[in-house]
DNA sequence: TGGAAATATTACCCTTTGGTAATAAAGTAA
DNA sequence: TTACTTTATTACCAAAGGGTAATATTTCCA
Protein backbone atom coordinates (compact mmCIF):
# COMPACT_ATOMS: atom_id res chain seq x y z
CA UNK A 1 0.00 0.00 0.00
CA UNK A 2 1.81 3.31 -1.70
CA UNK A 3 1.89 6.45 0.82
CA UNK A 4 -0.22 8.81 -1.21
CA UNK A 5 -0.27 12.14 -0.34
CA UNK A 6 -3.07 15.04 -1.05
CA UNK A 7 -1.42 16.95 -3.33
CA UNK A 8 -1.18 13.37 -5.42
CA UNK A 9 -4.84 12.45 -4.46
CA UNK A 10 -5.70 15.82 -5.79
CA UNK A 11 -3.93 15.43 -9.33
CA UNK A 12 -5.72 12.36 -9.22
CA UNK A 13 -8.94 13.34 -8.55
CA UNK A 14 -8.55 15.83 -11.38
CA UNK A 15 -7.76 13.39 -13.76
CA UNK A 16 -10.76 10.94 -13.35
CA UNK A 17 -13.43 14.09 -13.32
CA UNK A 18 -11.79 15.07 -16.60
CA UNK A 19 -12.33 11.32 -17.89
CA UNK A 20 -16.26 11.29 -15.96
CA UNK A 21 -17.71 12.99 -18.83
CA UNK A 22 -19.28 10.51 -21.91
CA UNK A 23 -18.66 13.50 -24.47
CA UNK A 24 -15.25 13.90 -23.38
CA UNK A 25 -14.55 10.00 -23.68
CA UNK A 26 -16.62 10.46 -27.17
CA UNK A 27 -13.82 13.10 -28.11
CA UNK A 28 -10.62 11.02 -26.57
CA UNK A 29 -11.56 8.33 -28.39
CA UNK A 30 -12.31 9.77 -32.13
CA UNK A 31 -8.76 11.14 -31.22
CA UNK A 32 -7.10 7.73 -31.19
CA UNK A 33 -6.90 7.33 -34.62
CA UNK A 34 -5.08 10.78 -35.00
CA UNK A 35 -4.94 14.33 -35.01
CA UNK A 36 -8.56 15.14 -35.81
CA UNK A 37 -9.83 19.07 -36.53
CA UNK A 38 -12.41 20.92 -33.64
CA UNK A 39 -14.83 21.01 -36.53
CA UNK A 40 -14.44 17.10 -37.36
CA UNK A 41 -14.78 16.42 -33.93
CA UNK A 42 -17.82 18.29 -32.90
CA UNK A 43 -19.10 16.57 -36.15
CA UNK A 44 -18.58 13.14 -35.52
CA UNK A 45 -19.28 13.41 -31.89
CA UNK A 46 -22.21 15.68 -32.29
CA UNK A 47 -21.98 17.84 -30.00
CA UNK A 48 -22.91 21.79 -30.60
CA UNK A 49 -19.32 23.89 -31.96
CA UNK A 50 -19.47 25.99 -28.10
CA UNK A 51 -19.86 22.57 -26.05
CA UNK A 52 -17.02 20.90 -28.54
CA UNK A 53 -14.50 24.00 -27.64
CA UNK A 54 -15.19 23.53 -23.97
CA UNK A 55 -14.72 20.20 -23.54
CA UNK A 56 -11.72 20.31 -25.39
CA UNK A 57 -10.54 23.00 -23.08
CA UNK A 58 -10.80 21.00 -20.23
CA UNK A 59 -9.15 18.09 -21.80
CA UNK A 60 -6.10 20.69 -22.98
CA UNK A 61 -6.13 22.29 -19.02
CA UNK A 62 -5.75 18.77 -18.01
CA UNK A 63 -2.81 18.05 -20.35
CA UNK A 64 -4.31 15.39 -22.00
CA UNK A 65 -4.41 16.61 -25.72
CA UNK A 66 -3.11 19.44 -27.29
CA UNK A 67 -3.89 21.74 -30.12
CA UNK A 68 -1.74 22.57 -33.18
CA UNK A 69 -3.29 25.60 -35.57
CA UNK A 70 -2.96 25.44 -39.35
CA UNK A 71 -4.52 28.45 -40.35
CA UNK A 72 -7.91 28.92 -38.85
CA UNK A 73 -8.24 25.20 -38.06
CA UNK A 74 -7.22 23.64 -35.29
CA UNK A 75 -6.07 19.82 -34.62
CA UNK A 76 -5.93 18.21 -31.63
CA UNK A 77 -3.99 15.59 -30.53
CA UNK A 78 -3.61 12.84 -27.64
CA UNK A 79 -0.88 14.16 -25.68
CA UNK A 80 -0.75 11.54 -22.53
CA UNK A 81 -0.91 8.49 -24.18
CA UNK A 82 -1.73 7.01 -20.37
CA UNK A 83 -5.42 7.47 -21.22
CA UNK A 84 -5.44 4.51 -23.33
CA UNK A 85 -4.29 2.49 -20.52
CA UNK A 86 -6.75 4.04 -18.22
CA UNK A 87 -10.23 3.36 -20.56
CA UNK A 88 -9.05 0.10 -21.82
CA UNK A 89 -9.05 -0.95 -18.13
CA UNK A 90 -11.96 0.98 -17.03
CA UNK A 91 -13.52 -0.91 -19.75
CA UNK A 92 -13.72 -3.58 -18.31
CA UNK A 93 -14.93 -2.03 -15.05
CA UNK A 94 -17.95 -3.08 -12.85
CA UNK A 95 -21.57 -2.65 -13.45
CA UNK A 96 -23.06 -0.23 -11.64
CA UNK A 97 -25.41 -1.97 -9.54
CA UNK A 98 -27.65 -5.16 -9.01
CA UNK A 99 -26.33 -7.09 -11.81
CA UNK A 100 -26.86 -10.25 -12.40
CA UNK B 1 -9.40 1.99 -32.07
CA UNK B 2 -12.13 -0.27 -30.63
CA UNK B 3 -15.38 0.78 -31.01
CA UNK B 4 -17.17 1.64 -28.44
CA UNK B 5 -21.23 2.20 -27.31
CA UNK B 6 -22.84 4.61 -25.56
CA UNK B 7 -23.81 2.45 -22.81
CA UNK B 8 -20.40 1.39 -22.38
CA UNK B 9 -18.85 5.14 -22.37
CA UNK B 10 -22.00 6.19 -20.02
CA UNK B 11 -20.38 3.15 -17.55
CA UNK B 12 -16.91 4.29 -18.08
CA UNK B 13 -17.88 7.86 -17.22
CA UNK B 14 -19.68 7.10 -14.14
CA UNK B 15 -16.79 4.81 -13.24
CA UNK B 16 -14.40 7.83 -13.52
CA UNK B 17 -16.85 10.06 -12.00
CA UNK B 18 -16.95 7.78 -8.81
CA UNK B 19 -13.27 8.19 -8.56
CA UNK B 20 -13.09 11.33 -9.21
CA UNK B 21 -13.08 12.75 -5.37
CA UNK B 22 -10.17 13.22 -3.09
CA UNK B 23 -12.36 11.94 -0.32
CA UNK B 24 -13.30 8.94 -1.98
CA UNK B 25 -9.87 8.16 -3.26
CA UNK B 26 -8.69 8.62 0.21
CA UNK B 27 -11.54 5.71 1.65
CA UNK B 28 -10.02 3.41 -1.29
CA UNK B 29 -6.67 3.95 -0.56
CA UNK B 30 -7.66 3.02 3.19
CA UNK B 31 -9.29 -0.09 2.11
CA UNK B 32 -5.89 -1.32 0.24
CA UNK B 33 -4.75 -2.90 3.98
CA UNK B 34 -7.95 -4.93 3.66
CA UNK B 35 -11.28 -4.54 5.24
CA UNK B 36 -12.23 -1.51 7.38
CA UNK B 37 -15.28 -0.30 9.55
CA UNK B 38 -16.90 2.95 8.77
CA UNK B 39 -16.03 4.54 12.21
CA UNK B 40 -12.30 3.67 11.16
CA UNK B 41 -12.45 5.29 7.84
CA UNK B 42 -14.27 8.43 9.27
CA UNK B 43 -11.35 8.41 11.80
CA UNK B 44 -8.44 7.71 9.88
CA UNK B 45 -9.63 9.76 6.92
CA UNK B 46 -10.80 12.46 8.64
CA UNK B 47 -14.18 12.49 7.19
CA UNK B 48 -17.60 13.22 9.13
CA UNK B 49 -19.64 10.41 9.72
CA UNK B 50 -22.46 11.61 7.85
CA UNK B 51 -19.75 12.22 4.82
CA UNK B 52 -18.23 9.23 5.29
CA UNK B 53 -21.88 7.09 5.05
CA UNK B 54 -22.59 9.10 1.63
CA UNK B 55 -19.30 8.40 0.06
CA UNK B 56 -19.65 4.72 1.27
CA UNK B 57 -22.75 4.62 -0.43
CA UNK B 58 -21.64 5.89 -4.27
CA UNK B 59 -18.82 3.55 -4.07
CA UNK B 60 -21.11 0.60 -2.52
CA UNK B 61 -23.47 2.00 -5.93
CA UNK B 62 -20.71 1.77 -8.39
CA UNK B 63 -19.54 -2.03 -7.22
CA UNK B 64 -16.47 -0.80 -6.16
CA UNK B 65 -17.05 -1.45 -2.35
CA UNK B 66 -18.85 -4.15 -0.29
CA UNK B 67 -20.62 -3.90 2.77
CA UNK B 68 -20.03 -6.64 5.59
CA UNK B 69 -22.18 -6.55 8.77
CA UNK B 70 -20.71 -7.51 11.92
CA UNK B 71 -23.24 -6.51 15.00
CA UNK B 72 -24.00 -2.62 14.83
CA UNK B 73 -20.70 -2.30 13.10
CA UNK B 74 -20.44 -2.79 8.63
CA UNK B 75 -17.10 -3.62 7.24
CA UNK B 76 -16.23 -2.68 3.97
CA UNK B 77 -14.17 -4.12 1.66
CA UNK B 78 -13.21 -3.66 -1.87
CA UNK B 79 -14.91 -5.99 -4.38
CA UNK B 80 -14.03 -4.47 -8.07
CA UNK B 81 -9.50 -4.85 -7.47
CA UNK B 82 -9.18 -3.17 -11.22
CA UNK B 83 -9.56 -0.37 -9.27
CA UNK B 84 -5.78 -0.66 -8.02
CA UNK B 85 -4.74 -0.63 -11.32
CA UNK B 86 -6.58 2.57 -12.46
CA UNK B 87 -5.45 4.39 -9.49
CA UNK B 88 -1.77 2.59 -10.29
CA UNK B 89 -2.24 4.07 -13.32
CA UNK B 90 -3.70 7.15 -12.83
CA UNK B 91 -0.75 7.70 -9.94
CA UNK B 92 1.84 8.48 -13.19
CA UNK B 93 -0.64 10.93 -14.97
CA UNK B 94 -0.09 14.18 -16.00
CA UNK B 95 0.58 17.85 -14.21
CA UNK B 96 -2.69 19.80 -14.81
CA UNK B 97 -0.87 22.38 -17.09
CA UNK B 98 2.14 24.83 -16.97
CA UNK B 99 4.15 22.60 -15.09
CA UNK B 100 8.25 23.34 -14.85
C1' DT C 1 -9.04 47.06 -45.80
C1' DG C 2 -13.59 43.85 -45.72
C1' DG C 3 -15.46 39.45 -45.39
C1' DA C 4 -15.66 34.59 -44.58
C1' DA C 5 -14.41 30.43 -41.99
C1' DA C 6 -12.86 28.19 -37.78
C1' DT C 7 -12.40 28.36 -33.04
C1' DA C 8 -12.93 30.40 -28.38
C1' DT C 9 -15.42 32.81 -24.88
C1' DT C 10 -19.26 34.68 -22.39
C1' DA C 11 -23.72 34.81 -20.03
C1' DC C 12 -27.37 32.28 -18.68
C1' DC C 13 -30.10 28.43 -16.94
C1' DC C 14 -30.59 24.21 -14.81
C1' DT C 15 -29.01 20.03 -12.62
C1' DT C 16 -25.83 17.68 -9.86
C1' DT C 17 -22.80 17.19 -6.03
C1' DG C 18 -20.29 17.67 -1.66
C1' DG C 19 -20.45 19.14 3.29
C1' DT C 20 -23.05 19.52 7.49
C1' DA C 21 -26.34 19.06 11.36
C1' DA C 22 -30.11 16.66 12.83
C1' DT C 23 -32.59 12.63 12.86
C1' DA C 24 -33.67 7.87 11.85
C1' DA C 25 -32.67 3.04 11.67
C1' DA C 26 -30.41 -1.24 13.04
C1' DG C 27 -28.23 -4.05 16.28
C1' DT C 28 -26.82 -5.45 21.11
C1' DA C 29 -26.98 -5.88 25.95
C1' DA C 30 -28.81 -4.81 30.47
C1' DT D 1 -38.75 -2.84 27.31
C1' DT D 2 -34.72 0.98 27.70
C1' DA D 3 -30.28 2.57 26.88
C1' DC D 4 -26.34 2.62 24.03
C1' DT D 5 -23.46 2.15 19.84
C1' DT D 6 -22.87 2.18 15.01
C1' DT D 7 -24.36 3.33 10.59
C1' DA D 8 -27.70 5.40 7.28
C1' DT D 9 -30.72 8.98 5.76
C1' DT D 10 -32.74 13.47 5.34
C1' DA D 11 -32.98 18.45 4.58
C1' DC D 12 -30.58 22.25 3.56
C1' DC D 13 -27.08 25.28 1.49
C1' DA D 14 -23.44 26.61 -1.58
C1' DA D 15 -20.44 25.53 -5.27
C1' DA D 16 -19.44 23.29 -9.53
C1' DG D 17 -20.59 21.51 -14.05
C1' DG D 18 -22.82 20.76 -18.62
C1' DG D 19 -25.67 22.59 -22.58
C1' DT D 20 -26.82 26.46 -25.44
C1' DA D 21 -27.20 30.90 -27.96
C1' DA D 22 -24.89 34.87 -28.83
C1' DT D 23 -20.73 37.16 -29.36
C1' DA D 24 -15.79 37.65 -29.75
C1' DT D 25 -11.39 36.29 -31.58
C1' DT D 26 -8.19 34.52 -34.87
C1' DT D 27 -6.62 33.62 -39.41
C1' DC D 28 -6.54 33.90 -44.24
C1' DC D 29 -7.65 35.69 -48.73
C1' DA D 30 -9.73 38.71 -52.30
Amino acid sequence: MPKIDQRQLNRMATLFATLSDPARLRILNSLRGGPRSVSEIHRTCRLKQANTSKHLRVLREAGLVSPQRAGTTVHYTISEPLIFGLCDLACGGPKPKGNS
